[in-house]
DNA sequence: AGGACTGTACAGTTTTTTCTGTATGAACTG
DNA sequence: CAGTTCATACAGAAAAAACTGTACAGTCCT
């Protein structure tokens, strides 16, 4: 094996790696694979380069690349004299996780919190209206429960403002070697 | 609308909202709903009382259940004098983030590792076998992008050991109230 | 303005995932 | 031991997701 083999081979197993831990990005291997393949080339791509480089239809290729540049992954770059859109990855693999990691967790705290509090007043409207003694013993626990889920979104949201506010830094080494 | 269709409906709320945001915990909102619903029902339940409650097939809740025990977010228990199996939750939300985060990205991490040290002692062997220059540029460069993620990924793995010797919990006040 | 080229919307196809019904083996009951 | 009652393996149906080819609108060039 020559040496442009062993590099093309040393290269796909990371692409391929990559790709397949992609899904805990939200996003398909097919779509880790764009991403791969733009970490390794120095040089912005085009869609048809992508194309080209992955067997897949442009269209994919489009959709894909949307896709990274709504997650913050990529960007598109202008080059003179260039029709064709560019490009490139956005390499901060540091905040990329932590954006993922906030909007993730963040979106799904909220909704839920809503959910949380509009039945909990609801829960608080039956026990003013003194229910049978059954009833309010159930709604009783009910509001424990809601009570618990509340306060541990609470939680949740200290834990993603701690990312989202860099401390996370202070408190790992982030640029410690090996 | 009398009590008891108020609770069920706010009940009903919360259920759907944690299972619609489950994906999160790499599981389907319809094994979410089981986990709602076993949350908000006070005695452990049987795979024919989940069957009744959620209109789905039995063979779905069975495997729904098991995908939970998995995950730790349920337990078997048993009780005297029943046939049938019981399932209840395991309410440490706290401990299930925890777990679910630590488990989803050690495994990422250490699958990418894997490929990415191969991957490097295949480029440095490259570099010794002195190449073209062309060729050495090249492989500087991957090695470049591959020491990057190696320390990216000892990074993150030190966020999962702050999770998993929760140590987080004196960085966030886990029961702060509302 | 006309022609060529590029990115994407959309509809249809293929692949994957989820869900169900049937069948079976294990465990309990009398 | 025979008769129930469970849980689940398995195969197939239904639903969802990923992918592609075609068509078209926008942009650039002459």
């Amino acid at each position: 094996m020559n040496n442009e083999e062993t590099i093309a081979h040393a290269r796909e197993r990371v692409v391929e790696s990559v790709a397949k831990n992609m899904h805990l990005y939200g996003v398909t291997p097919s779509i880790g694979r764009i991403y791969g393949t733009l970490y390794f080339e120095n040089e912005p791509m085009t869609l048809d380069e992508l194309k080209e480089e992955l067997h897949m239809s442009k269209t994919s290729m489009s959709t894909g690349v949307r896709t990274l540049i709504d997650l913050n992954m990529v960007e598109k770059v202008w080059k003179k004299g260039e029709r064709k859109d560019l490009y490139k990855i956005k390499a901060d693999w540091y905040q990329n996780f932590i954006d993922l990691f906030c909007v993730q967790w963040r979106k799904g705290t909220q909704m839920n919190m809503e959910a949380l509090t509009k039945s909990l007043s609801e829960f608080e409207k039956v026990l003013e209206e003194e229910p049978s003694e059954a009833i309010a013993e159930q709604v009783r626990k009910d509001i424990e429960k809601i009570t618990y889920a509340i306060n541990y979104y609470h939680w949740l949201n200290q834990v993603v403002n701690l990312f989202e506010s860099k401390e996370i830094f202070k408190l790992t080494n982030k640029n410690e070697n090996p």
